[in-house]
Parts: structure tokens; C-alpha cells; sequence
DNA sequence: AAGGCGATTGCCT
DNA sequence: GGCAATCGCCTTT
């Protein structure tokens, strides 16, 4: 974000993706797309969905191994303004949850693009950090993951049971 | 060079 | 719940 104020969120919904995982962009080896995903750990890779919307990863592997999280839903923690104004809703200070719950709808409120891809998650103004929120084990939803067409059964979807921002079933 | 399809969303019924 | 919108990637000729 350069020559704004600050946005953050907190991710409350993810989805773990694997190099030995048919459902994983990586599954099937390096390819042009999917090469940030074979980078080390702590990478952004970015992604256009089926040709409208972007959807953002942490790189998550060691080199060579293309594992990664996709982020599906946030909720806001700072610059509910930009985020608002970025989706092109007006601006409350309770917007509906559609602001952010989902992986598309996210990235359009940060203002991720391509651009991002390949960044790292430890950059000054691109940054992912650890709030140190310890969870009880029950808080945490577990689920399939959504949206694809192989390897439906794992659970591999995670989520914060008592955020409203998650984006369907808790 | 060409065609099928997807880690989605929003609108319509 | 169903479906159109939309385009780059990947696979196949």
C-alpha cells in the first residue's frame, strides 16, 4: 500500500493446499502460474479465478515444494474506509460481512492484484503477522474445502467458529 | 493454434 | 438453488 493508511485484517477462514494433493494449482509441477508456489515459504501467490477475480496464497513449502493457504475470508481491523471504498460499498461502521467473506471479495478490498505475486509476506509494507491469539481447540471449524473437484473429502478447510466473517458453513 | 475449464461472485428465480 | 460473466492457463492437436 503506497501513500495510504494502513489496512489490516485478520485471516479467519484459510485453506491448506499441497504438492501431493490433486486439488492443489501446484499438483501437476511447475508451471508458469503456479511458480511461486515452488519458492520458499512466505511468498504471495496470486492468481486470477475463473476470469474475474484474484485470489491470494501464503507460500507455505520449503523450495521446490509447492504447498501453500489460500485466504478466504478476513475480517477488518483497520481502514474499514479503503476496504469499503475499494468494493465500492458505502462506507458504515458495520458493513455487511459480504465486504470480506470471500477469497475474491478480499483481495478486491485490499487491492491485491498480480502485482503481488511472488512478494514476500515480510516486506515493510506487506506484511503478515502473528497476533499470538491462542485458540481452544473447539473454536476452530474444520471442513472440506470449497469450490473444487478433486479430493473433496479432506478436511483442510479451517476457520474461526465464532467470527460472523467466515464465509459459509461454520 | 485451439478449446476446455476453474481454489468465484452476484444476480435472478 | 441455478447460472452467466470472463480470460489466462494448461493440455492437446
Amino acid at each position: 500500500m503506497q501513500g495510504r493508511d494502513l489496512l489490516a485484517v485478520k485471516l479467519v477462514e484459510v485453506e491448506a493446499y499441497f504438492q501431493e494433493d490433486p486439488a492443489s494449482h501446484s499438483f501437476s509441477g511447475p508451471s508458469r502460474r503456479n511458480a511461486v508456489m515452488f519458492e520458499e515459504g512466505g511468498l504471495c501467490y496470486v492468481y486470477l479465478s475463473y476470469g474475474i477475480h484474484y485470489c491470494v496464497n501464503v507460500v507455505t513449502g520449503r523450495k521446490h515444494h509447492g504447498d501453500a493457504v489460500l485466504i478466504r475470508a478476513v475480517e477488518p481491523l483497520f481502514g474499514l474506509r479503503f476496504l469499503c471504498e475499494n468494493r465500492g460499498f458505502p462506507y458504515t461502521e458495520a458493513p455487511p460481512f459480504a465486504l470480506l467473506n470471500g477469497p475474491g471479495k478480499l483481495t478486491e478490498a485490499l487491492g491485491i492484484n498480480p502485482a503481488y505475486n511472488g512478494r514476500s509476506f515480510r516486506d515493510k509494507d506487506f506484511k503478515l503477522i502473528d497476533l499470538g491469539i491462542s485458540l481452544e481447540e473447539e473454536e476452530i471449524g474444520e471442513s472440506p474445502r470449497i469450490g473444487i473437484s478433486k479430493a473433496k473429502d479432506e478436511l483442510l478447510r479451517y476457520f474461526i467458529r465464532s467470527s460472523p466473517w467466515v464465509s459459509k458453513a461454520r
